[in-house]
DNA sequence: TTGTTAGTTAGCAAGACTTGCAAATTAGGA
DNA sequence: TCCTAATTTGCAAGTCTTGCTAACTAACAA
């Protein structure tokens, strides 16, 4: 995703206006790979802006998102993740904390047996395991595993 | 997933009951390869067991995903698939009629730089675009697009 | 065939995540 | 400073799923 200071740029142009709750998500989410969901974000945006609405960061995060300033990702714990970094990469999911993070793969995999006639526009890969923390974490104490640090119940 | 003969045994062994709703779910379930919803699956059998409850449908799918005989499969729209074949294999999600195939691939790809440390446990690999059938039919009529199938609105 | 009981089902409420709506605000230009 | 279209809010509502519990029943023994 662009800057901030491009953002706000880009938001002038097209007439959209440049209001602080704006400001403040394009601040929180520059530069973050920590694949937040809207509720993390609102979170953190309330410490600094109490009073902020859920409701504005969803609209936020939509409209970047559809502005293809932001990725989607979902990795099915119920919530979407948004992801700034909209370079071609793909993500791992630790199963022990929950943290996803950013890899790239060596080979982009392909449909075995071209005759199914497929057309691919886009091709998402999902690694689970443990992410080092948490493996060296296992390491360290034997049956004892490591907090979940973006655990969902779902 | 096993056959619901095989499965009837499974559930003696376990001392679980072979229900009238289990047995007709075992049916719709086996060698289904549409990754149909739970909702999907309380409709058709609602059809042959009039008064079936959704909560019913949950239940079993819940337990046969545990006991490994069903794959879960998520491509984001909400709602979660189950899939019968438990073999290695991945998906591709249309993005026109919203059908999902199993498909296989050519090579399981791999997080680029090992030293990442990471520990992977699985691999999934979702491709998205057009399958066979909506691909012809955009060809054969420009500007129309094919019906959604399993459209959800999410 | 009948009785017993642990395992199941059915309903409904509730929880998590999102989105639609309408009224109240406000950024930004005149 | 004034105006107005763009935004923000708060809340209701929708979707998917799960927890809880009373009523029910498959499976087995007598």
């Amino acid at each position: 995703m662009h800057s901030p200071t491009e953002l706000a740029q880009i938001f002038r142009e097209k007439q959209l206006k440049l209001t602080p709750q704006r400001q403040l998500l394009f601040g929180l989410l520059h530069g973050n790979n920590a694949h937040p969901s809207a509720e993390n974000l609102f979170e953190v945006a309330s410490k600094q802006m109490p009073g902020i609405s859920l409701r504005t960061v969803y609209q936020t995060l939509g409209e970047l998102a559809e502005m293809g300033e932001l990725q989607l990702v979902d990795v099915g714990d119920g919530a979407k993740r948004f992801d700034p970094n909209m370079g071609e990469h793909h993500h791992f999911v630790c199963e022990s904390c929950g943290s996803i993070h950013d890899v790239e793969i060596s080979s982009t995999p392909k449909i075995r047996g071209e005759g199914a006639g497929y057309e691919v526009n886009e091709v998402g890969v999902v690694f689970h395991g443990k992410c080092t923390r948490c493996s060296a974490a296992i390491k360290r104490s034997p049956g004892h595993q490591a907090k979940k640090q973006v655990a969902k119940t779902k």
